[in-house]
RNA sequence: GCGCCCGUAGCUCAGCUGGAUAGAGCAUCGGAUUCCGAUUCCGAAGGCCAUGCGUUCGAAUCGCACCGGGCGUACCA
């Protein structure tokens, strides 16, 4: 597809001094008020080496340009040169790339088949999937989304929080109040009342802590009587965990979580220690980090057994030999800034130049009206619940809006689920925010619904014209005329949809997949207003296939935008 | 105490690699359907962009200070 930045940027080149084309491309603007032109060129940084007022550089440049064929009307206002581009051939260029493409429009090779990995979700075995941790799930999944449709080779991770003290809590509460027939019936409410109970009773006797302290010893010295139960623990947990990764569509590459490193942490304990970097402290193995304003990184308790950061440096390390990663991506709270901080400088200090490729990607918190979540006071909310509530919901207006049984059953789903991923994903991640029923089942204005109804609409629109995918494969061929869809609302969204290339590769780049999020909204929200504007199915040929090409575009560019989300686009809801 | 993050309309948030008049959604009020799906669309109202100082032709955006909130800060993850 035509890259028009680049073109006009080539155009100005000669006219603008010593900037180079890329320069100047990165300096045209797209103007909020459409009446300012398509793109805009600000020329106040040319006054210093032109020596000249920017208005009247504006003035020159406007004059230069203005002959090109590209241009509807170049105006200078101001210091600004403000160029409206032929609307036509704007809108070819921008529907023959998303029809063209079809499902792979914004896919791009700027990857280049290098790997990135992506790990998330990340969830605690033996704990119920809460709330909280739809976060790291749909966020990770969605940027695992973007980066591989922006040519990269991506391997998905999910380190389950696998291993460490918590073991030894959990055996030592289900050797003291466990019941093999309740784990059975109900795992994970069940070991999580044991969980809960454990600090309860702990606060009476703390030498509770200590046993549980040395039980997980006993797990990581490979004792049988504590591995069984841990294995357990873990198949109970994770058949459980798979129950929503199906509901939310997701999938991985790997379920290496911290116990796979187990006996990967003596060679990192040696290497540290080769590289005098190992001090003791208060009987506690630690790497002083003062030096660079850190507390110290805690590599083993003072019984020797490990503790997290030595398991994320054994697994950094196992990653970089076994995918040679150009990029390694955590999606992890912001709670663990730090952490990672201390983690990514040991491993420089370890000699790793790569851990510059390392990229922490942090989240907010999600806390409850009562306070933080807390799962081992049972203050939680499960996400399957919140998954099952919003689906019901949704079947509940589908009824009252007369959808047909069929249609319920196959789409309700879609929607329901849809619209529980689609909030997660349209705020910045660094946002903290309060977990609330009302508005996790508010499905009115800028929502996921809105958007897959959208869908639903423009393909019903479709559907009716009878333009079945040759019917519009043909009319692009043939439409000469594209006038009906450079009216102001038709145009509004060809040039939204000609931008959505551009959308992915930023998403991409800030690890940010709320910049598709936004960007689907305001595909949805000026395809709706093109529709309320334009009768699209009208007597003129010409007419109507130049504005049924632009609704199967608009229609391929929410369905894209909703995959890189994991979201479905239903056809009817 | 120290470190990191957040502070924009009544509420939830975009905009933050500086650029033209600061934008959405919700809520409120008022409109639109003999016509392709009203989970829709249009309009009104709503702002010392927490505060102060600085840098700049130009600051919501950059720097410093300060206030408010969140998170973290040695044997949990």
């Amino acid at each position: 597809m035509k890259n028009i930045r680049e073109e006009i940027a080539k155009i100005l080149a000669p006219a603008a001094g010593s900037l180079t084309a890329e320069q100047i491309g990165q300096m045209i603007e797209i103007p909020a008020d459409a009446s300012m032109g398509d793109y805009a060129f600000p020329c106040f940084k040319l006054a210093k080496e032109l020596r000249k007022a920017p208005p009247l550089i504006a003035a020159d440049i406007a004059e230069a340009v203005r002959g090109c064929g590209l241009f509807e009307k170049v105006e200078n206002v101001n210091a600004y040169v403000n160029m409206f581009v032929d609307k036509q051939s704007f809108a070819r260029i921008a529907i023959e790339g998303v029809l063209s493409a079809g499902a792979d429009y914004g896919r791009s090779d700027i990857g280049g088949g290098r790997r990135v990995i992506v790990e998330y979700s990340s969830p605690n075995i033996a704990k119920p999937f809460h709330i909280g941790h739809i976060r790291s799930t749909v966020i990770g999944n969605s940027i695992y989304k973007i980066y591989d449709f922006l040519g990269y080779d991506t391997i998905r991770i999910n380190h389950l929080g696998d291993y460490g003290t918590q073991f030894g809590k959990m055996i030592v509460a289900y050797r003291r109040w466990g019941c093999r027939e309740d784990v059975e019936r109900e795992p994970i409410k069940t070991l999580l009342g044991y969980y809960v109970k454990f600090h309860q009773e702990a606060e009476k006797d703390p030498s509770l802590e200590d046993e549980a302290r040395a039980t997980f010893t006993r797990l990581e010295h490979g004792e049988k009587e504590e591995t069984e139960l841990w294995k357990w623990f873990r198949e109970e947990s994770l058949r459980e965990f798979s129950r929503v990764y199906a509901m939310l569509g997701i999938e991985f590459d790997s379920y290496n979580g911290e116990s796979f490193y187990s006996d990967k942490m003596p060679a990192v304990l040696d290497a540290l220690r080769e590289k005098g970097l190992l001090k003791l402290s208060n009987g506690v193995q630690i790497v002083d980090l003062e030096e660079y304003g850190m507390a110290p990184a805690l590599i083993t308790k003072s019984d020797g057994s490990s503790l997290y950061i030595t398991r994320d440096i054994a697994a950094a390390i196992y990653r970089k030999k076994t995918y040679d990663f150009y990029k390694n991506i955590y999606v992890v709270a912001s709670q663990q800034n730090l952490h990672f901080q201390q983690w990514f400088k040991v491993l420089e200090l370890m000699g790793f130049d790569w851990y510059k490729d390392c990229v922490h990607v942090p989240f907010g918190l999600v806390s409850m009206e009562e306070g933080t979540m807390s799962t081992r006071s049972g203050r939680v909310v499960f996400l399957e619940d919140v998954l099952n509530k919003s689906v019901e919901k949704t079947r509940e207006i589908m009824a009252e809006k007369h959808a047909d049984p069929a249609t319920i059953e196959a789409t309700a789903k879609d929607v329901g689920i849809g619209a529980v991923m689609f909030q997660e994903l349209s705020n910045s991640r660094i946002k903290d925010y309060v977990f609330s029923w009302d508005k996790v089942l508010n499905f009115d204005g800028a929502t996921g619904p809105y958007v897959q109804y959208t869908h639903a609409r423009a393909a019903s629109v479709l559907r009716n014209a009878q333009a079945d995918e040759k019917y519009i494969k043909s009319a692009l061929e043939g439409c000469a005329d594209l006038g009906a869809v450079c009216g102001p609302s038709g145009y509004e969204l060809v040039k939204l949809l000609y931008r959505f290339p551009d959308v992915v590769e930023e998403a991409g780049e800030k690890y940010e997949p709320c910049i598709v999020t936004r960007h689907i909204i305001e595909v949805a929200q000026a395809f709706n207003k093109f529709y309320h504007d334009e009768h699209i199915i009208v007597e003129d040929e010409t007419e109507k296939n130049a504005k049924l090409l632009l609704t199967a575009s608009a229609k391929q560019v929410i369905a894209n935008g909703l995959g890189l989300l994991g979201i479905k686009a239903p056809e009817k809801m």
